[in-house]
DNA sequence: TCGACGTCGCATAGCA
DNA sequence: TGCTATGCGA
DNA sequence: GTCGA
């Protein structure tokens, strides 16, 4: 069974693509058909022997071509290509947050920076400031960032996980109570999902503000990574991010159903919506521009 | 053959 | 100081 | 790069 192989080496062709300054749509369809091979329920070898590779959604083909290539052959040609153009760490570069496709870029072609030590050297030295558009606080986030890609720990068991939402909940219960409706967790905390990556909670308020500063100000923060009107980020005891969104009343449960995902199920249930006369976006579940629904989750699954 | 492909909030940099 | 463009993440 | 009009 090779599809993970398979994927792994489209998901890994984007990021090149993204790095070589590709066109987004491009890049994208790479994704999309990586995707499709991760949610395929057989095996990608026996789709292939028998030639039905391009009735797969999103492989065409180019990416038909390149596919098969690696299943004979083990590599494909121009994937080498492009990883001998780009940095020897180029995907754990990526990796690293505030650290984009741009700034790799800008970074290999203007300092040669080819590794996490060597981003680490510039920005000590100071060298990586003296780039355009890389301010001091650009920098300095980076720094941050990639401290933390070198300490953690990026995947947050389900349990531990819990906790650190229940201990978000419970500070702004105390600290702003009155001033929010309902309060979930959302994305792949809320699926359970057995380890996550990030940590999603939604808010019921109108005006955000008030809830993302108390949220910004609980203890164990340890960054504010953004906070505003309607979305706050933090990191919390130096290693887990939580990402706080304030959204309206009316379109809670929409933005429930969006940001608790996964993004398969969106995908699919937007395609079901499409093909009712309906459009589903994070605001609402809308015929003919008409909001039909959206103050709860269930208005979605209803409709539909 | 040709246009669409998700969209938006936030932070930052650079410029007027 | 205010405005706009860009990069990034989701 | 892929899909559909």
């Amino acid at each position: 069974m090779k599809n993970g192989a398979v994927v792994d080496i489209l998901e890994k062709f984007a990021n090149l693509l993204e790095f070589k300054g590709e066109n987004l749509f491009k890049i994208n369809a790479y994704r999309r058909a990586a995707r499709t091979i991760a949610e395929l329920g057989e095996d990608i070898e026996k789709v292939w022997q028998e030639g039905r590779l391009d009735q797969l959604p999103g492989i065409g083909d180019a990416i038909r071509e390149k596919v098969n290539q690696f299943l004979l052959e083990g590599r494909i040609r121009q994937f080498d290509e492009l990883a001998a153009a780009a940095p020897r760490e180029i995907f754990d570069l990526l990796s690293i947050q505030h650290f984009g496709p741009k700034t790799a870029a800008l970074a290999f072609k203007e300092l040669g920076v080819e590794t996490v030590a060597d981003l680490r050297r510039v920005l000590e030295d100071g060298s990586l400031s003296t780039l355009p558009g890389m301010g001091p606080k650009k920098c300095e986030n980076i720094l941050k960032s990639l401290k933390l890609h070198e300490s953690s720990s990026s995947q947050i068991s389900i349990g531990l996980a819990a906790d650190l939402v229940a201990r978000v909940m419970d500070h702004l219960e105390k600290t702003a109570s009155g001033r929010f409706g309902r309060l979930s967790a959302a994305g792949s905390v809320r699926r359970y999902k057995e380890t996550v990556h990030d940590i999603d909670i939604l808010v019921e308020a109108e005006d955000g503000r008030e809830i993302i500063s108390a949220f910004a100000q609980m203890d164990g923060v340890t960054r504010v990574l953004g906070a505003g009107a309607t979305k706050g980020s933090i990191l919390l005891d130096d290693r887990f991010q939580v990402d706080l969104r304030a959204v309206p009343s009316e379109s809670f449960g929409a933005a429930l159903q969006y940001f608790t995902g996964s993004q398969e199920h969106n995908v699919h249930l937007r395609e079901i919506a499409k093909k009712a006369g309906y459009k589903v976006n994070e605001y609402g579940i809308f015929h003919d521009d008409q909001r039909v629904g959206g103050q709860f989750e269930e208005d979605i699954y209803h409709v539909l």
